[in-house]
DNA sequence: CCGAATCCAAAACGATACTG
DNA sequence: CAGTATCGTTTTGGATTCGG
């Protein structure tokens, strides 16, 4: 693997972002929101949980696993067979989380309609303030 | 607590590009979190409000600013004034919207020191992993 | 079947300059 | 002061291809 990249104009500046906003980055991430909702409610396997959540690549899905892996939200077991046969679970950690974006996703939910009032309202507001120009 | 036991009042989360979708988005954007979360505490002018924040430039503010608006979670009060001010504020939906990702905010807050735990035993994990080939 | 690696288009973002 | 316009850079995400 060709590493070897020239280009290294910025010495990567210390974008120091919390802690707390790059896990909520993870959970509330479009697939990661989906994961963790599939898995609230059972294990899947890889092919699918991305039936299940539905247009999804293998490559956000596969990402998306793995970060949420990584910070001890999902369980991966890998069984030793072939064909391989990997179960995705959430950890109780994970659990928590999922609870949490799922209570969101649902407030999202029910507010939608006042939303989108809102937004007519808006667009509304806007297209005779200019049109009175 | 069981999820699966009821009759679902899933959110379309798993319909591409829902709209609940598109509204969490704008709640849990990275900046859009941090807004809400200080108008808050009280309102804020457009400068004002840049500096509480800080590392964020205006056009994204400015973005931020006019989505939350149009969802209807921010009340811009423009004052016909020299020079001029503009005062932001929530709304009672968007009180509700702040208080919920705060929640979530929080929550994050209370297992970065989990997470962290987690993310060095995978790493770790990864490493032997990797060494043993 | 699971997933890594590569390529590339599109979107997000930030800095700057400018307007009312 | 409160934005808008523009531009170059960075990041993201999907399609595809390859490997264990």
């Amino acid at each position: 693997m060709a590493v070897s990249d020239d280009r290294v104009p910025v010495p990567d500046v210390n974008r120091e972002m919390c802690p707390s906003r790059r896990i909520l980055e993870h959970v509330t991430s479009r697939w990661g929101v989906l994961v963790l909702a599939a898995l609230l409610e059972r294990s899947y396997r890889f092919s699918e949980l991305r039936r299940e959540i539905g247009g999804v690549s293998e490559k956000m899905l596969a990402q998306t696993l793995q970060t949420l892996e990584r910070d001890g939200f999902v369980d991966r077991d890998a069984k030793p067979v072939i064909p391989p046969r990997v179960d995705y679970s959430l950890t109780q950690l994970g659990k928590e989380a999922a609870e949490q974006v799922w209570g969101l996703a649902r407030w999202s939910e029910r507010r939608v309609a006042d939303v989108k009032a809102a937004r007519v309202s808006y667009d509304d507001e806007k297209a005779r303030a200019a049109a009175s120009l």
